[in-house]
DNA sequence: ATGAGTCGGTGCGCAAGCGCACGCATAGAT
DNA sequence: ATCTATGCGTGCGCTTGCGCACCGACTCAT
C-alpha cells in the first residue's frame, strides 16, 4: 500500500536534445551535432580528473554527470550535477582544457561528445558558441557558491530531497537506482544519516525505497521537503539563458 | 610575555602592484594602469550585489575584498578573498557584467578600478588581457569547489587558522583588526565557537588577541594549525599563473 | 534450495556546534 | 570619574551528525 503513484511516468521520455545546443542558432547547432559523436556513458566512469587535461567535452542527453570536490582523506562531496541542460568541459571557453573538479557519470545514458581540440576550433569560428559556454560557466560559478552555503547550513533531509529532485529532473524517471551508501557519499554524510532522512521522507509518503531503488511518489511533496536552493539554482539557470 | 614576536614585520610594505596586471606584457599593463583610477576602499563597502550588474571592476593593491554567499535567512558565508593577487569583476570575461556573489571590502586600502565598459573594450583590444581574466575565473572556480569541501569537512580551528593566513597574506601586517563576531560570520559559525578556536590558538602562542585586535605571533605555527586547503589554494593559483 | 553478498535498520556513546543568555572587563566618550 | 558600548569568556541544554558495530532481510547466482 505504498501510496498513489499517480506521478509515475509511463516511460522515460527521452529528450534527445541538449539545452545548451538547442539554445544556439539552428545552423550552428546542426553543424555541432553533426560534429559530435553519440556515445553511451556508463555509470561510474570518471570523465575527467581534477586538474587533468581532458580529451573530450560532453553534452549529456539522457545521461548525467556529477562534479565532486575533495579535501584530504574525506569522502568526495558533490558540488553539481550536469544533465541535458549543461555540459562537461565548459572551462574550455576559459582557454583551460582542464577541469576544476573530478567529473563522473552519475546516470547512464546517451551523450554527445566532441574532442576538446574540435570544440576549441568551433568556438573560434562561432562566437555564439563561445558565448553560450561562457554563460554556462557563469551559471556553474553561481551554483557552486550557493551549493556551498547550502551544504553548510542545511540539514540532511532537505539536502537529500533537493538531490533527489535534481536527479529526477535529469533521469526523467521516477525510479532511481541508488543506494543509501551512495547518497551518503554524495551528500558528504554517513549512511545512517541518509537512512534517517530517507526514512522521514518515506514516512511522509514522498518516496519509497527498497534495496537500492528509490521511487519518487510525490514530486510536489519532495519539492516542499527540499530547501529553497533547488528552485534558486533553476531560476539562476533560466535567468542566464532566457 | 606574549612570545617572541620575531616575525613582526616592521612596516606594512605596500605592494602597490596587482599581480594579475603584473603578469601582463609591460606595455599593456602600463596602459591599463593608466586607464584605471586609484581609489581607497573602505571596510564594509559592498562593491557588488548578487546578480546585480556592476559598474566598476577592481584590482586590489593594499585592500582586499571578500566574496560571500547566502542562503535563506542564514548568516553570510565567505567563499573567497580577493587581494592584490586577483580582481573583482573577472566574470566580465564571460560576457556577464554581474557577480555570482556579493562582494564587500574586507580590508581597507588602495585599489585600481576601471569601468566595466572600459574593461570590456580593453579586453577586445588585448586578447592577453581576456586570457588573464579567464585564467583567474578558472582559479576562482577551483577555489570555490575546494573551499566548499573545506567548509563542510573541516573544523572551526583549522578553518580559522586558514582564514587568518589568507588575511595575513593580503594585509601584509601582523595586526588584524577584527572581532570574533566578525570572524564567526565569515566562517559561518557562532561567535562562541570562534572564542574557543581562537582561544586554542592563543594557548599555543600562535596568535594573541584582545578587544578586536588579533596579532599573529607565529606564522609558521598558524600554517601548521591550518588545514591543507590553505596551501592547496595557493598552489592552484601559482599553477595557473606560472 | 542454499549460501554469499548487498542493502539498510538500529543502537550507543561521543564530539561539534547551536541557541540563548549572563556577566565581566576594557575602551572611549562625556 | 562615570557611563555606555563593545568585545569576549562562559555555561547549559539541545540537536545534528559521526564512528562503530551488529544484525536482519532481501537478491541473485549456483
Amino acid at each position: 500500500m505504498h501510496a498513489q503513484s499517480t506521478l509515475q511516468k509511463p516511460e522515460p521520455l527521452e529528450p534527445a536534445t541538449n539545452r545548451l545546443l538547442e539554445g544556439l542558432p539552428t545552423k550552428l547547432r546542426d553543424h555541432l551535432v553533426d560534429t559530435c559523436e553519440l556515445v553511451n556513458l556508463k555509470f561510474g566512469t570518471v570523465l575527467c580528473e581534477l586538474e587533468h587535461p581532458f580529451i573530450y567535452v560532453y553534452f549529456p542527453l539522457t545521461s548525467f554527470i556529477s562534479l565532486v570536490a575533495f579535501v584530504d582523506g574525506h569522502q568526495p562531496l558533490e558540488m553539481g550535477l550536469i544533465g541535458n541542460e549543461g555540459m562537461l568541459g565548459s572551462t574550455l571557453s576559459l582557454g583551460i582544457p582542464a577541469a576544476p573538479m573530478r567529473a563522473l557519470v552519475q546516470g547512464s545514458g546517451k551523450a554527445l561528445r566532441m574532442t576538446a581540440a574540435q570544440l576549441r576550433r568551433e568556438m573560434h569560428a562561432a562566437p555564439a558558441l563561445a558565448n553560450q559556454l561562457n554563460r554556462y560557466v557563469y551559471v556553474v560559478l553561481e551554483q557552486l557558491a550557493k551549493t556551498a552555503a547550502c551544504i553548510h547550513f542545511h540539514e540532511t533531509e532537505p539536502r537529500l530531497a533537493r538531490w533527489l529532485l535534481m536527479t529526477h529532473d535529469r533521469t526523467h524517471t521516477d525510479q532511481l537506482h541508488l543506494t543509501q551508501e551512495f547518497l551518503a557519499d554524495m551528500l558528504g554524510v554517513r549512511r545512517s544519516s541518509v537512512t534517517v532522512a530517507a526514512g522521514a521522507l518515506q514516512e511522509k509518503n514522498i518516496i519509497h525505497y527498497s534495496r537500492g531503488t528509490i521511487t519518487i511518489l510525490d514530486r510536489k511533496g519532495l519539492e516542499s521537503a527540499a530547501c529553497k536552493c533547488y528552485e534558486m539554482v533553476i531560476r539562476d539557470y533560466e535567468q542566464i539563458f532566457s
